[in-house]
RNA sequence: GAGCCUGUAGCUCAGUGGUAGAGCAUUCGACUUUUAAUCGAAUGGCCGUGGGUUCGACCCCCACCGGGCUCACCA
């Protein structure tokens, strides 16, 4: 290893997970890496999926650029699993109640789209981590099984079956230690994944005997060919000793489940990956943040307010510590994007950058903006931005070079800003009614705004409607004439201070700008 | 019961075995026809407590105190 791997192993976080890997395939004598991400059945895709996708592609390209080996990352769909209960968020429920404990892949498709639940379920995994130009295979646990994939292993886990039932059993609660086997057939009848105990285990035929309590009758299942699969955690150590998985992470909920999975792999006699347990996100209460409660932040949330590489750098950032995942955290997290990017141009170390990271094909050329997204906010709030031309008038002002094409993330994040003032900022404005006095006063600025700008200097049109507008504060005898601001602010933007007058009126249009102070005075007359 | 994270400026959080950092907030200043974004500066910290390792600890180790989460059914 040279002296700037070092540099990197101790600053980059993927690089010491690389690491980890590289003695692993060093160990095992291996050529190639396998990478590993799993999905459970109750299936739609979230931000903690993306977080997952994400970090692991960040290790397995660190891995790549550190020994100069191939690698693969397996999407693992876990869509054997029996239908648990209807979701509460899908069409034909009362359909679907009927295909209760049956593989997902052997349920119909609520949604009618396609062949089963499962594959439907797959298919919108596949769309989710696709729109974010992931690199990956897709892999079906129902293929595997059904196609004899684990078939070798299934056995292996058959004569093993007792060590594995010793290790599992003790974790368990007292009615499930009586019962428990890694086995679970399927039901040659109705189809339904049996979680029933099992009476024989015959490793020479492959098969296990158990009876079905309904009926009483008794059947000889093999284990292999998908006409079983195994429960959860000697379903995933037996993945991860069929295909050889040597780098798979996963959030602190499932702490138990890899210490008792790669005991389970152990018992068959190999060595368990590498794994990564990363916290998990809290909502601004410091709740965990759960579908089923719907509280904290969706992806598609974020990115209606941020580009995706804003989220990249929140989930880049220290994955093993517990972070709070809401709204008010999107903008530092797209500035420290912005920063990073602009400070890759020179880093001594472009991999401890995370935007090197994040760029996982590399940084675009016109990457980073000359505005950082906290100021573009404000902007967008003191000039109540609704649409781009008007930020991109007071940003000209500023900056006359800056234009979409020279600085495209600038460009989107604009159309962000605005679209996060609508949301978040416009709704919470306040706007106070006008006095008598700034009544008359506005009424007369619309009047006067009516009319061609005739006698009124000024060799912009800028300037001379922001005369037009301090002529008519003087007329009205505004004392000191700072409160005839105040007014304009407080009544027509409904904040305490806002942008030089004249320039807004001419970004925001003169008829648009009367509309507002007509809106303002209507507003009078409804509180009175 | 087991495990994990966390305690740094008023707030939200970065941080590295070698003189404490950012953003926001506050105060002052510049620009401005007495109004904004902006720009410059200042104020502000026994880095939870007590031990230990070290020439040197916010950082590493131990204990304690505080805050929080997760798992103990299924996956």
């Amino acid at each position: 290893m040279t002296e700037q791997t070092q540099i990197q192993t101790q600053q980059s976080w993927p690089f010491r997970e690389a690491e980890r890997i590289a003695a692993r395939l060093q160990a095992k004598g291996k050529s190639e890496a396998l990478f590993e991400t799993g999905y459970g059945p109750s299936g739609l895709p979230h931000i903690g999926t993306f977080s997952e996708v994400a970090r692991t592609s960040w290790v397995r390209r660190a891995f790549g650029e550190l020994t100069g080996l191939p690698s693969r990352l397996l999407a693992f769909s876990d869509d054997m699993d029996g239908l648990r209960k209807v979701p509460d968020n899908v069409p034909n429920r009362e359909m679907l109640r009927a295909f209760i404990g049956r593989p997902l892949t052997k349920v119909p498709d609520p949604f009618g789209t396609h062949e089963s639940f499962g594959a439907h379920n797959n298919a919108r995994l596949r769309a989710f981590l696709d729109s974010f130009g992931f690199s990956y295979e897709f892999a079906s646990s129902s293929d595997y099984y059904s196609s004899g994939r684990f078939d070798d292993a299934l056995l292996h886990v058959l004569a093993r079956h007792k060590e594995i039932v010793d290790i599992i059993r003790p974790t368990l609660g007292p009615e499930r230690r009586a019962t428990y086997s890694p086995i679970l057939p399927i039901h040659p009848r109705s189809g339904i994944v049996m979680q029933v105990p099992i009476e024989r285990v015959d490793v020479e035929q492959g098969s296990v005997t158990w009876t079905d309590p309904e009926t009483g009758t008794r059947y000889e299942t093999a284990v292999t060919g998908g006409a079983a699969k195994l429960q959860w955690k000697a379903d995933w150590a037996m993945r991860w000793y069929a295909l050889d998985v040597d780098y798979e992470m996963s959030g602190k909920d499932l702490i138990d489940s890899v210490k008792l999975s790669s005991a389970i792999v152990r018992a068959l006699g190999a060595e368990p990956p590498v794994c990564l347990t990363y916290e998990l996100f809290l909502d601004d209460q410091g709740q965990k943040i759960s579908k089923s409660k719907g509280n904290g932040l969706s992806v598609e949330q974020w990115l209606d307010y941020a580009p995706p590489e804003s989220l990249a750098q929140f989930m880049y950032h220290a994955p093993q510590r517990a972070k709070r995942l809401f709204f008010d955290v999107i903008p530092r997290a797209a500035d420290d994007y912005i920063n990073n990017v602009a400070a890759l141009r020179d880093a001594e170390d472009p991999r401890a950058n995370p935007a090197w990271h994040i760029h996982t094909d590399g940084v675009p050329q016109v990457a980073g903006s000359p505005i950082g997204f906290g100021m573009l906010l404000n902007l967008a709030s003191v000039i109540n931005a609704d649409s781009p031309e008007m930020l991109w008038g007071f940003i000209r002002a500023y900056i006359p070079s800056a234009s979409p094409e020279t600085s495209p993330l600038l460009a989107r994040l604009v159309n962000y800003a605005i679209a996060y003032n609508r949301d978040f900022v416009a709704p919470a404005k306040r706007y106070r009614a006008p006095t008598a006095l700034e009544q008359a006063a506005l009424g007369d600025l619309a009047t006067r705004l009516g009319q061609p700008l005739g006698d009124i200097p000024g060799e912009t049109e800028a300037e001379r409607l922001q005369n037009l507008v301090y002529a008519v504060g003087k007329e009205h005898k505004f004392t000191p004439l700072k409160a005839w601001f105040d007014c304009l602010y407080q009544v027509l933007l409904g904040q305490n201070e806002g942008p030089r007058f004249g320039g807004f009126i001419a970004l925001y249009g003169v008829a648009r700008t009367i509309a507002l102070i007509q809106t303002a005075l209507s507003r009078r007359q409804d509180a009175a």
